[in-house]
RNA sequence: ACGCCCGUAGCUCAGUUGGUUUAGAGCGCCUCCCUUACAAGGAGGAUGUCGGGGGUUCGAGUCCCUCCGGGCGUACCA
């Protein structure tokens, strides 16, 4: 193949062919071997409801520098891909679709087909993600591949089911869960946001049944969501209604005494409206509690029910009526109360889809919305409506189907996250077995560093946070410490079966088929429980001694999970037989991304591990390891702050539980990236970009670039974004419109072409309406392309001189000034590069790599060096030089790679093909593909303090000369004769680098001497104690003005300087060589002082 | 309501444990230059009461308090 460079840097042509080297010889492969070095990141999986945008840009392009790094500093590197099944965001999308292409639902065509439907979706989006990866330069190996859904990964699950299902950590409850009434299902807390709607605050009158005499008539209750007083079990007044109106009206004068100006109004208006309420609703109140302890009901209206009033301190007298209906089975806090109250029962009114279901008589089958306004009306009929208040209400929607949540009371799986009597065994089985106290108190213990030794005494693993360990380890430590239990039921078709057949039984008739069950069940590989009627839960053979005991109930649940899974279909219709069905219910998707540090390499078998064909075997090899022993546990989990609490966490908890060992020993949390407004940036608002659309109209190493240059700190990204107008006509110049400041159109996602007057729309999902779709894209990616030419540039003309450069062994310290110069230089940019790597900062990297390539070799180096690749110069320079120049460019390639990757492997081959041998003192390793060069590392016998002090100070002269040539507009092929009055060591460094200053300043001709005289044509330089005259450009007035501007700004800072120093304090207090350091420095500006004025006087 | 983070040049961001006089970079802007690698370039230049106020200190962009503005998280909202 030719690998001769094009005239222009076209990304397009030269990332595709790199991409394609790359994956003909598997250059991301990962095999066990003998190295103990190892680094592995597991990426966090891409989900497959659709497809990757910037903010997985940003997590791609971060673990692939780590990456990339790590595997030519020689570690063996495994870079773990694939992706995630997503159980509620892709069945919804797929849902969404038939329901829009065909207009049907799940019922209608079945959960077979169903799922067959979005398997073929996840395969497309599967493809579509690894297009993007791969155009990304995403150097993960794609032969290790992985789905959460996969039979790898699936075994996996069922596993760790199996062990927490057995060991007694998932357990099924009646809970009360967020339930999405459009998806029918539970969903996660994170799966929810909060959103304001414009709601009513409805207060109601609850009759008294029986009223007595001096009763009040009704108990009032305040509500939002009426419909729910069909499932009330409950009125609830506060235990000592008139103590906690005066605890609180005395806090509040509290507040009112310490309020500032400020808050004084509102504090006062609050402790008026406390008093109000104690002379209105108090006394009511009393008398409610007195009722309440009289054990008086209220007929609950519309269902006439008779309920309890209870006593309850949840009920707030400075609050609403200060009486509470409490619907336990669709309120969490009114399920608090009836955990405290149990007598109360519970009522669930809801049917799965949001209907009123028939324990609301008459409004069965309404939707929850029609049942409200319909019980409103009735309630109004009978006069039992008191009033209505407009209200703002903050209320939780799914994030899934956008509607509104309903807390829903149902039984659901559990993983028990909290401490349990005598321990959790962790890592069981294998040689990092412990005990921990819980689940999450493991998790909480891995980052605190206070997991127990390991068995051979060494400490184990510690989670670490970068780059800020305090504040991501906190939020880590904040949701974990609340070590709420974790629902992984999922009312879907799309996942995980879950493993378990379950049913009631008949005591009578689990006895009877104890004789045929009963050998299974004491089986290890078989778990099963027996739940009684009061909740105690027994394993099978208490069970059944239980169960033919005196006391024993009539009827029990009854749970068996096989940890085969072929067993399901085995003994599936033996079970089905004694009234045990598998649960309809799939898992949760992050009880499988939980375990996928160690489920990808093959746990709990890598041998057994069923890899797709043509991947690679994950059992052990050629006398090395398996890649679950060889890999895990792994490096660095990188990702962005939401996922700490989504991921890390349980992450490191199943990791712990599994294997006794943590996932991973750090976490790199990467920057969020928003849009100009400072909007979290996703494509779903319009206001995200496709990476490809940046690789097509940039080049994907432009977009590394930047995308690195974006990462410093902690800082979260505005990334300004544009449309492309689609309303350019032809021949037109393409016009990028700033949606930071268009206004927005009619939809979400759609804005105004400012010119057009049109509207435009960036997700693409408005073509129905008639909307033009619309490009985005940021100009922020120029900067990367800009980058990107200027290196195929440089090359460019190194490689135009580099023809059949050899090596021979060179001593650095016998170089030309500007070779140990650019060596120099050299080793401290690998020293910085390297060392902000280390510390997690891209952008502080890649600015010390783009620093020295761009500040120092292009703008000086290749400059200096130009005049001796120039026909006629001398033989034996030119060789060195070409050497050094090979060399460096060499090493540049090597530290620019993990950045650019694309651009560097093109410039590699070409390079290796010039100068086959390249190295100073010694020769570096070389390697066909750049992705396997070994590391630059920082020679020591490069460094060269002094020549960097010298060239430092030709640069100093060099910038005041080119300066002084811009002010008199002398053109810039006009040379120049320069007298340079110097003497000492500023002599010495102005003869050393004289050639070298005259070749960058466009001097013609240099003299230096201590008693050098200006000529009055000449411009005056002053550097120092030194002085450069430039002859023949001077205006005189011009430079009068110049060296009194000079004058009177060197005199502000010896100013400055002598009042500092002046100050008793200061000198007496500051550290000896921070005053040293000023007294230096007011020295040589008093210096600098004398040479200006005297320049000045000799103007006249 | 509480907790965390942020507010530095027109824009996007650096600024390490307080200490080099006059606070940096890139983009954008202004002047000049198509110099045989690169106009996606080169040379030079301008631009900031470091959100406001107060305090600690010899010294504050950096530490403390307070207010204002923005983001995130958690809770509450009968």
């Amino acid at each position: 193949m030719s690998t001769e460079l094009p005239d222009k840097y076209d990304p397009a042509a030269l990332e595709s062919a790199v991409t394609s080297r790359w994956l003909e010889k598997r250059a991301f492969q990962a095999l066990p071997d003998d190295r103990s070095n190892r680094y592995v990141v597991m990426m966090p999986l891409p989900n497959v409801t659709g497809a990757l945008h910037m903010g997985h840009a940003m997590d791609n392009v971060m673990q692939d520098l780590l990456i990339r790094w790590h595997r030519m500093r020689g570690d063996n590197t495994l870079w773990q891909a694939g992706t995630d099944h997503a159980g509620i965001a892709t069945q919804a999308v797929v849902e969404k679709r038939l329901k829009e292409i065909d207009n049907k639902t799940r019922h209608d065509i079945g959960r077979e087909a169903l799922v067959e439907r979005i398997h073929d979706w996840a395969d497309q989006s599967q493809e579509r993600i690894v297009r993007q990866q791969q155009g990304m330069g995403t150097s993960c190996d794609w032969d290790r591949a992985r789905f959460t859904m996969d039979a790898v990964c699936a075994r996996a699950v069922r596993h760790t089911f199996f062990r927490m299902f057995r060991d007694g950590l998932i357990y099924r409850g009646n809970r009360l869960v967020n339930w999405d009434c459009a998806l029918q299902t539970a969903v996660a807390d994170d799966e929810l946001y909060k959103a304001t709607v414009q709601g009513k605050f409805y207060y109601l009158r609850y009759p008294l049944q029986d009223r007595q005499d001096g009763e009040p008539e009704h108990v009032i209750v305040a509500t939002t969501r009426p419909e729910t007083m069909l499932g009330d079990t409950a009125v609830a007044v506060h235990s000592d209604p008139a103590g906690a109106m005066t605890q609180a009206i005395a806090a509040q004068r509290d507040k009112v005494a310490g309020a500032s100006d400020k808050e004084k109004a509102a504090a006062e208006a609050e402790l008026e409206r406390l008093l109000e309420r104690e002379r209105t609703v108090l006394p009511t109140l009393v008398k409610i509690n007195a009722m309440a302890r009289g054990g008086r009901k209220i007929l609950l209206p519309l269902v006439d029910r008779p309920i309890p009033i209870i006593i309850d301190d949840w009920a707030d007298p400075t609050l609403g009526t200060g009486c509470v209906k409490i619907t336990p089975a669709h309120d969490p806090n009114d399920y608090a109360v009836w955990q405290r109250h149990e007598e109360i029962g519970t009522i669930n009114v809801l049917a799965t889809d949001g209907t009123i279901n028939e324990r609301g008589g008459s409004y069965r089958g309404q939707d929850r919305f029609d049942a409200r306004l319909n019980v409103v009306n009735d309630l109004d009929a009978k006069g039992l409506l008191e009033k209505i208040e407009d209200r703002e209400i903050e209320i939780d929607h799914s994030d899934r189907s956008k509607t509104i949540i309903e807390p829903y009371l149902s039984k659901q799986w559990f993983v028990h996250m909290a401490d349990v009597e005598g321990g959790v065994l962790m890592g069981e089985g294998t040689a990092k077995e412990f005990r921990a106290a819980g689940l999450a108190q493991a998790a909480l213990d891995a980052t605190a560093g206070a997991l127990p030794d390991l068995p051979d005494g060494t400490p184990r693993s510690q989670v670490r946070f970068h780059p800020d360990q305090d504040r991501y380890r906190k939020m880590y430590d904040v949701w974990l410490g609340e070590k709420r239990d974790w629902c992984i039921s999922r009312q879907l078709w799309w996942g995980h079966r879950i493993p378990v057949f379950r049913g009631e039984m008949a005591v009578e008739k689990l006895l009877m088929v104890e004789p045929m069950l009963g050998p299974h069940l004491s089986r290890d590989d078989v778990a099963a429980w027996v739940t009684l009627p009061d909740g105690t839960k027994l394993r099978p053979a208490d069970a059944f001694a239980h169960l033919k005991g005196p006391n024993a109930p009539t009827e029990v649940e009854v749970q068996i999970c096989f940890l085969d899974g072929s067993q399901d279909d085995a003994l599936g219709p033996v079970l089905a037989g004694a009234g045990l069905e598998l649960d309809p219910d799939v898992l949760d998707t992050w009880f499988s991304s939980a375990i996928w540090p160690h489920s990808t390499l093959g746990w709990p078998d890598p041998e057994t591990a069923k890899v797709n064909a043509g991947q690679t075997p994950l059992g052990s090899k050629d006398g090395h390891p398996n890649s679950l022993d060889y890999y895990y546990p792994g490096s660095c989990l990188v990702t962005g702050r939401d996922i700490i609490t989504l991921w890390v966490v349980r992450m490191v908890m199943s990791g712990l539980y599994n294997l006794g060992d943590v996932p991973f020993t750090d976490v790199f949390l990467h920057a969020t990236i928003l849009d100009g407004k400072g909007v979290r940036m996703s494509k779903s608002k319009g206001n995200g970009i496709d990476p490809l659309d940046i690789i097509e109209r940039y080049g994907a190493d432009a977009l590394r670039y930047v995308v690195c240059e974006l990462q410093t700190g902690t800082q979260d990204i505005r990334l300004p974004v544009q449309a492309i107008s689609p309303f350019t006509k032809d021949g037109e110049d393409e016009r990028l419109v700033d949606l930071a400041t268009a206004k927005e159109g009619p939809f979400l996602g759609t804005f105004i072409d400012p010119v057009a007057k049109e509207p435009m729309d960036l997700i693409g999902q408005y073509g129905g309406e008639g909307i033009t779709p619309a490009k985005a894209t940021s100009d922020r990616f120029q900067v990367g392309a800009a980058f990107c030419n200027k290196l195929f540039n440089a090359a460019r003309f190194a490689f135009l001189n580099l023809e059949d450069t050899g090596f021979t062994t060179l001593d650095p310290t016998t170089l030309a000034l500007e070779d140990r110069w650019i060596l120099a230089r050299l080793a401290h940019a690998i020293r910085t590069v390297d060392e902000q790597l280390a510390a997690y900062t891209p952008s502080a990297a890649i600015a010390a790599a783009r620093d020295f390539f761009w500040n120092e070799l292009c703008d000086w180096y290749l400059e200096m060096i130009k005049p001796r690749f120039r026909a006629g110069a001398d033989a034996t320079s030119k060789a060195q030089a070409q050497q050094v120049l090979a060399a460096v460019m060499d090493q540049t390639l090597r530290l620019m790679h993990p950045f650019v990757p694309f651009l560097t492997e093109t410039l590699w081959t070409r390079l290796r093909e010039l100068s086959p041998r390249r190295g100073i003192a010694t020769e570096f390793s070389d390697s066909e593909l750049l992705v396997h060069a070994l590391w630059p590392t920082a020679d020591a016998g490069w460094d060269a303090p002094a020549i960097e002090a010298e060239i430092a100070a030709m640069q100093d002269w060099c910038v005041a000369i080119r300066e002084a040539r811009a002010r008199y507009q002398v053109a810039p092929k006009e040379r120049l004769v320069a007298r340079f009055q110097a003497d000492g060591d500023a002599a010495t460094a102005l003869h050393a680098t004289a050639s070298l200053l005259a070749n960058m300043s466009g001097l013609s001709e240099t003299t230096i001497a201590a008693d050098a005289q200006r000529t009055p044509d000449s411009a005056t330089v002053i550097r120092g104690a030194a002085k450069a005259f430039l002859l023949g450009v001077v205006d005189l007035e011009a430079e009068k003005q110049k060296l009194t501007g000079e004058a009177e700004k060197l005199r502000g800072r010896i100013g400055g300087i002598e009042k500092k120093l002046g100050n008793e304090s200061f000198v007496s207090k500051a550290p000896a060589a921070v005053v040293e350091r000023e007294r230096g420095n007011l020295e040589k500006l008093r210096e600098q002082l004398v040479g200006v004025e005297q320049s000045l006087a000799d103007l006249g």
